[in-house]
DNA sequence: CATGAATGAGACTTCATTCAT
DNA sequence: AATGAATGAAGTCTCATTCAT
């Protein structure tokens, strides 16, 4: 057996076991992006996966340390999405795209809905990781914009705030707008033209309303 | 036994079973309130009330009919709350005052906050019931700030979305800004400001907005 | 329905649920005596009972529970048998019956053995518990044979440990001579010598020493 | 390849082949001695050896088969210990130094204890190999005390009894006075004096009793 | 011979609900 | 209507052992 031999056969185990633990992983985003969490027993997810449930035990300490890898690991896939979707715009026509593009997202990846609206009973400290994720960014976001002078009068605390509210809106407009018996649908046009003259009458400084050229 | 006594023993008996029920109903608020709808058992909840189990289900198809009535109930109690405490002021201030009033709330019922937040996922009929009751009221509002000349240019589908961002907005900022370890505490006053600033410019004609006079 | 009859439902309530315990409780003693603790699981305890699983835990807080009272409720049965079989004899000869006594009861609760012997590791709270009891006796007993000028020159102390010396021969020549594939058969006379010979000289003033008269 | 080499490389495999098992046995002793057979998995002391869970199966047949070696080996070394300390004085004061010397090996190795105590009960086999063991050479000794006039009186069988209720008022007492929170302490010296006085009126010719010279 | 992931039986425990009293 | 013991399904997790690499 040549090293090139030894070599590959050692990465084929490497590689199996991440194999089998990334199968896992995707079996527990089907069932609870379709079941929710409190469904996703481990019994439900290894069949899904069809694996035997001591594996699971091979590859977490148990079912919760996976429930709360869920949320943050797919939020940073949304992260990425909406950020190539953003464009150069001025900064509220951006924020619009970001809004949109987080229902874009939702479209994209049906399971994201609940294994981010349900993180925060069932998958807490993954929520956390998440909420930290998001945040961080969003008032880095809107820091940038008040310095290019997109937006005047408000302080960071304020930031934070909003940027919380923008996050609680979003959450529940796409429980009431996305859902559907199974399946996820198009948010309506009409949420997204609340959402722009909200936000650009309220927090920028107009130039993204359509309605006020 | 005369007539008089068969009555009174009716009375008394039909009293005693809306004792019981509402015993029952009281003790299924501190428990869910204090540690979630997820540990509230039948058995803690009739710990609590002091009555068997058995006794639950004389009162209650199952335990979900309970779970599912309890944010409708308390979330009525809410509505009047802040109404009593909306004042007569002009419309952009009145929803400061509503929004502060709903935070005002959750420190006077702290059961509330569990209660509702947690609805959605353990209890989604009842919380489905809640949200009409919010929503149809609040469009309300919001359609005779418009007639009043308070709001310009939003229609009555960008209305209801509208509303749903204000209700995801409070529940996110209420989760974020005013739990902790044991108790529900203030929220601060910048989020009150932020606030402030995106109605009153968003969606109001300004004048609430102390920022320009 | 009379008084009586009321009270004798309520008493037949009562005493089905004792009934019931009992009945968890004597299947215990069955499977420990016959398996050992280690294969005593809670299945195994409720099946050979007739009952659910679930049964279980609405009269024993958990496993271990049972497990720990096991032995102190049979062993206050030995104390009972053992008392009733010592006679009136002198001192020594008193303590020889009792050396017999403890392996007669051994073939006539043949689970005992093993719920004795096994307990210190399966059952550590209800073998303490023996322990004590049947130590703070049998101290007694020398006090009072001390008392009688049956024994010389020991101490309290001492008493204590030869208490434990005598209660750990009998469980080690109880394993050794009364085990047998299935079922405890009778110890042998030169067992019963041996003990006489080193109690009568060892510790008594030898009138219970047939081999010197 | 030399032979020379092929020689060393085939006596370097048995020898890593012989210290890999010896390796495993020592974390055994280690994880027995410290937490009891119950607790030690295999898992367990393949992690403390340092070695892969298949290792050990190239090693021992199975689990069982190697808690079954640990006593039996450890035992030999207690005989050799006691053996080295046991003098040459009389009979009766021999006996004594052996019971000391039990408890002096007991605080020089802590293993032992647990190995000792629980393997009547998770290693029964290597229990009776360690039994046979140790009553053989015991009868032995008696024996040979008798043949030199230090002990009357007792037959072959009778002796078989004795030591078997020496080893277990040993094990009994060292349990009782030897096991404290961590680590074992010395055994007190009223223990020792209760013991000398039963051996030595009891057993032997009194010669080693110091209160009857 | 070493490795360690995979297996799957089995353990304990919880809990909503039923039903005889 | 009140009681509370009985039920049994379902859940999480452990662990000795196997086997392909």
């Amino acid at each position: 057996m040549t090293q090139v031999n030894a070599k590959l056969a050692k990465l084929n185990r490497v590689e199996r076991n991440a194999w089998t633990k990334q199968n896992i992983f995707e079996a527990a985003t089907k069932v609870v992006g379709k079941h929710g969490y409190a469904e996703a027993s481990v019994a439900r997810i290894t069949e899904q996966a069809g694996v035997a449930q001591g594996t699971f035990y091979n590859h977490f300490e148990n079912r919760q340390e996976l429930l709360d890898q869920l949320l943050p690991k797919i939020g940073l896939d949304m992260v990425e999405f909406i950020r190539a979707r953003t464009g150069t715009a001025d900064a509220a026509r951006q924020e619009i795209s970001r809004f949109s593009a987080f229902f874009d997202f939702i479209r994209e990846v049906p399971e994201f809905l609940r294994i981010l609206n349900e993180a925060e009973f069932f998958a807490p400290i993954g929520y956390q990781k998440h909420l930290d994720n998001i945040s961080v960014a969003y008032v880095r976001i809107l820091r940038r914009a008040r310095a290019a002078g997109a937006i005047h009068d408000y302080s960071d605390e304020e930031f934070e705030a909003i940027v919380h509210m923008l996050m609680g809106a979003r959450g529940y407009l796409s429980r009431r707008y996305s859902y559907s018996a199974d399946g996820v649908t198009a948010v309506p046009e009409h949420v997204i033209s609340a959402y722009r003259k909200l936000m650009t009458r309220g927090l920028f400084n107009a130039s993204g309303d359509q309605d006020t050229p």
